[in-house]
DNA sequence: GCAAAAGTGTTAGTCATACACCCATGT
DNA sequence: ACATGGGTGTATGACTAACACTTTTGC
């Protein structure tokens, strides 16, 4: 956008309230995204990372996240690109936070949100594509050096998916349409690494109310099949519950 | 920045890497910072509103809040902007969310981030500087009219002020440094709009071992004083705490 | 003494925890 | 039959909610 385009008053304002610099001068900084994708699978909890193909910071691992275009809003940008680098598509990613320091870029002054989302690694198969070479799910117990701020970033999505699966029902993101008790329990202990009570834990889930039982089980386990259950359809990711 | 400071590889990402504008004009969008001021006083939580001198929303009320310097920090540039427009130095703000749809600023691209903070309105006197022409700490229950996408901001940060007084010591910034248990209460039954049990919310924070008790007393109340505490060094405002 | 709010003790009920036990399936 | 994990019942103790009561101050 060129000071032409700006609206008579608004260059009143520059003129008359006294900023420092120009009024285009603000108008010189970047937005990113950076997607922190959650993944479970077996005992463990992991988080996808891509080898970054193109500078700076080429050869690093990485956060899967790039700069927002102008035209575009920040939820689309970040489904984008996420896109773009892994082919995940249409994941329910919700806002974790923001890092803005002046020198975390160094290109120029480039402000990044960050998004979080939560996978069951076997309903996904993330592919690198785009600029991104390579593409791993890492557990969360061996990160290698991150580029730019992303370790922190990283470590705020954590907490925030942390806080967010205790209080509320973000969890079920991780699960498949259909799934067992067993599979939100295992969920929940991987994620906020606790053990919990077999029967407490039934309970308080099947008390809840957020849960409809299907007639279906289990099969091909070597072991009595399971209940399947599926979501309540008045559950959506902000429904509070307390585990 | 221009392109002449920019590293070298970064061009070649630029050339090579198939975006579809020219690297500059990513660096082309602005920052700024909101402020949601909540203030308590009497039986009623309030928000610190300003009337705007300038440019776009002229006369509007509005969050107090205005464009980052492209060489400022994030959350340097809240405290800086608060304290321009109403005076409010050194408050504990945290951040609470970002907003950046493409439409919501009239000028140009500008995402904003939003930062919280909770204060005892006795304990402060906001006074409107700069471009702020008017300043006004509003009840929530009567929130005029408000620029942008202030509204959406503001409830926003209702939400998160609510969730992180029910899990975490945050609401004793509202709190002088002295305070006694009554303040405790009113100042939980306000935000959380709920009525609690003295006798068992006393125990709750006389148990928690937050509380360090001093061998002062409330003064000039027509009624039996009573007993002031202070916060534990221990706590800070990442204690988790449920109430 | 009275009003007002500080501050405490008791009780009933609810909920969390721990753990033992039975059940259904594949091999 | 047995190994494995699904699924349930119950006793204990801790915590919560409700409420009555005593205490201390200013007027």
């Amino acid at each position: 956008m060129t000071q032409e385009n700006k609206p008579e008053d608004f260059r009143d304002l520059a003129d008359s309230y006294g900023y420092s610099i120009p009024l285009d001068d603000f108008f010189s900084c970047a937005l990113s995204v950076d997607c922190v994708i959650f993944g479970y699978e077996d005992n463990d909890l992991k988080v996808l990372l891509i080898k970054r193909g193109a500078q700076p910071f080429k050869k690093s691992w990485a956060l899967p996240g790039d700069l927002m275009y102008p035209d575009e809003n920040l939820k689309n940008a970040a489904q984008r690109v996420l896109k773009d680098l892994t082919g995940l598509d249409n994941l329910f990613m919700e806002q974790a936070s923001s890092f803005g320091s002046v020198d975390r870029h160094p290109v120029g002054r480039v402000v990044t949100v960050s998004y979080y989302a939560l996978v069951n690694i076997r309903d996904y198969n993330p592919v690198a594509a785009s600029w991104a070479k390579k593409l791993k799910w890492h557990s969360l117990q061996e990160i290698p050096e991150l580029a730019f701020d992303h370790r922190e970033i990283l470590d705020s999505g954590m907490t925030t998916l942390r806080r967010n699966l205790s209080t509320r029902l973000i969890g079920f993101n991780l699960l498949p349409d259909k799934f067992t008790l067993k599979d939100i329990q295992h969920l929940y202990e991987i994620v906020l690494d606790k053990k919990f009570d077999k029967a407490n834990f039934r309970k308080k889930f099947l008390s809840s109310e957020f849960l409809e039982p299907l007639e279906e089980m289990e099969s091909n386990v070597p072991y009595r099949p399971a209940k399947l259950y599926k979501l309540a359809d008045k559950v959506d990711n902000r429904s509070s519950f307390e585990i």
